[in-house]
DNA sequence: AACTCCGGCAACCGCTGTTCG
DNA sequence: GCGAACAGCGGTTGCCGGAGT
C-alpha cells in the first residue's frame, strides 16, 4: 500500500515515555477523546508521532487496564485460546478484560512457553516434541493434566514430572530392547539378549506407576505384537492429537488387536478435561464404550507372565482412546 | 564490589485490512 | 478502480533490573 511509517517524520521522539508525556497524553484523550491519532500529538502537545501515542494509551495508560500477576484462570484462558486461535492476541485479549494483547504476548512468550517446554510441549504447536526424550515428559503431563487443572501447582507438578519422567526413560530402555531386531529373531524365552526373568523385573521396578495412572500404551514407540508377553500395543508419536486440532486419529480396535495377537482391552474412564473450549467425550466419535475385555491367548506367557491390561487415555482434547496398557494383575 | 548474564516487558517496526476522496 | 491515509495487529528489539559468579 506504498504507506511511509508514521515515525519516519524527523525530530518525533522514540523511545520510553516520560511521566510528563504520560500525563499529557491522558490529560488530552480524558478531555477530548483521541478523535484521529495521528493529529493528537500536535494537538496534545507532544513530539510524539500518533502511532506511539495510540500504542501507549491503549497498552498502558487506559484507565480499564489491570495490572499485575496474571490468575490461574487467566493463564488457563491464554493457553486454552491459543491452542484453538494460535497467535491472535487481539482475540484473545478480547475474552480477558483489562488485559492488552501486548500483556498477553508477552505474558506468553516468556512464562507459558517456558512451562509448555518444562512439560514436553512444542509451545509452537501445542504438539508433543518429536524427540523421544523431550515426548517422556509431555506424555506423562498430558495424563496428569486433571490435576494440574486442580489447583497443583506447577512448582509441584513440575517435581512430579522429573519423578516420573525418569521412570518413563526406564519403560522407553525397555520398549527399546523389545524391539530390537535380535528380539524378533530370539527364542521365545529370550529378548534381546536378556531373559523374560529380567524383563519381568524392569517391568516390576515400573509398577509404581500404575499407582499414579500415568501409563499408558502410547508411551511405547511402535507395536510390538506378541513379542513379549501379553503383548505390547502402541500409538506412534506422529499420531498424538493436536490440541490445536482436536484430532479424529483411530486407533486399532480391541478386535484388531486381539486378532493380531494377544492383547487384554479395557475401556472404562472418565474424560480427562471437559474444557468448554472443545468438544466433549460424550459428542465425539471416540465416546467411551463400555468396559470390555478380550482374553489373552499367548500360549507362550499368558499363564506365567504378568499381565498388563488396558486402561483408557484420554487427550486433553476430550478424544476417548481405546487402548491396552500395564495394569498389572496382581 | 564489580561484572556478566538473562528474563521480563515496554516500545518500535513493518505488514495488512479498511476507509475515504 | 486506484491510491493515500489510517488503524490495528503480530513480530522483534532493546533497555532495565535482578540473579549469579
Amino acid at each position: 500500500m506504498g504507506r511511509s511509517p508514521c515515525c519516519d517524520e524527523s525530530g518525533l521522539k522514540k523511545g520510553p515515555w516520560t511521566p510528563e508525556e504520560d500525563q499529557k497524553l491522558v490529560k488530552y484523550i480524558q478531555k477530548q477523546g483521541h478523535g484521529s491519532w495521528r493529529a493528537l500529538p500536535k494537538l496534545a502537545g507532544l513530539n510524539r508521532c500518533g502511532k506511539s501515542c495510540r500504542l501507549r494509551w491503549t497498552n498502558y495508560l487506559r484507565p480499564d487496564i489491570k495490572r499485575g500477576k496474571f490468575s490461574r484462570e487467566e493463564e488457563e484462558t491464554i493457553l486454552n485460546l491459543h491452542s484453538i486461535l494460535g497467535n491472535k492476541w487481539s482475540a484473545i485479549a478480547s475474552h480477558l478484560p483489562g488485559r492488552t494483547d501486548n500483556e498477553i504476548k508477552n505474558f506468553r512468550n516468556t512464562h507459558l512457553k517456558k512451562k509448555l517446554i518444562q512439560m514436553g510441549f512444542d509451545p509452537m504447536t501445542h504438539r508433543p516434541r518429536t524427540d523421544m526424550f523431550a515426548s517422556l515428559p509431555h506424555l506423562i503431563a498430558l495424563v496428569n493434566l486433571k490435576e494440574l487443572m486442580e489447583h497443583q501447582s506447577w512448582e509441584e507438578h513440575a517435581v512430579r514430572l522429573q519423578a516420573e519422567a525418569a521412570q518413563m526413560a526406564r519403560l522407553q530402555y525397555l520398549q527399546y530392547l523389545l524391539q530390537s531386531p535380535a528380539s524378533v529373531a530370539s527364542a521365545s524365552n529370550s529378548i534381546s539378549g536378556i531373559t523374560d526373568m529380567e524383563a519381568f523385573n524392569l517391568l516390576s521396578s515400573l509398577s509404581s506407576i500404575k499407582d499414579t495412572q500415568v501409563l499408558n500404551s502410547s508411551q511405547l514407540e511402535t507395536p510390538t505384537p506378541s513379542s513379549f508377553g501379553a503383548g505390547l500395543y502402541s500409538m506412534p508419536f506422529s499420531r498424538l492429537p493436536s490440541l490445536e486440532t482436536p484430532s479424529t486419529f483411530e486407533t486399532p480396535s480391541s478386535k484388531d488387536m486381539a486378532q493380531s495377537s494377544n492383547f487384554t482391552v479395557f475401556s472404562q474412564g472418565e474424560t480427562l478435561l471437559n474444557s468448554p473450549w472443545l468438544p466433549s467425550a460424550s459428542s465425539s466419535s471416540h465416546a467411551a464404550p463400555p468396559a470390555t475385555e478380550t482374553s489373552i491367548t499367548n500360549p507362550a506367557d499368558a499363564s506365567s507372565s504378568p499381565i498388563y491390561e488396558g486402561a483408557p487415555l484420554f487427550w486433553p482434547d476430550g478424544v476417548f482412546i481405546e487402548d491396552p496398557i500395564f495394569r498389572e494383575i496382581a
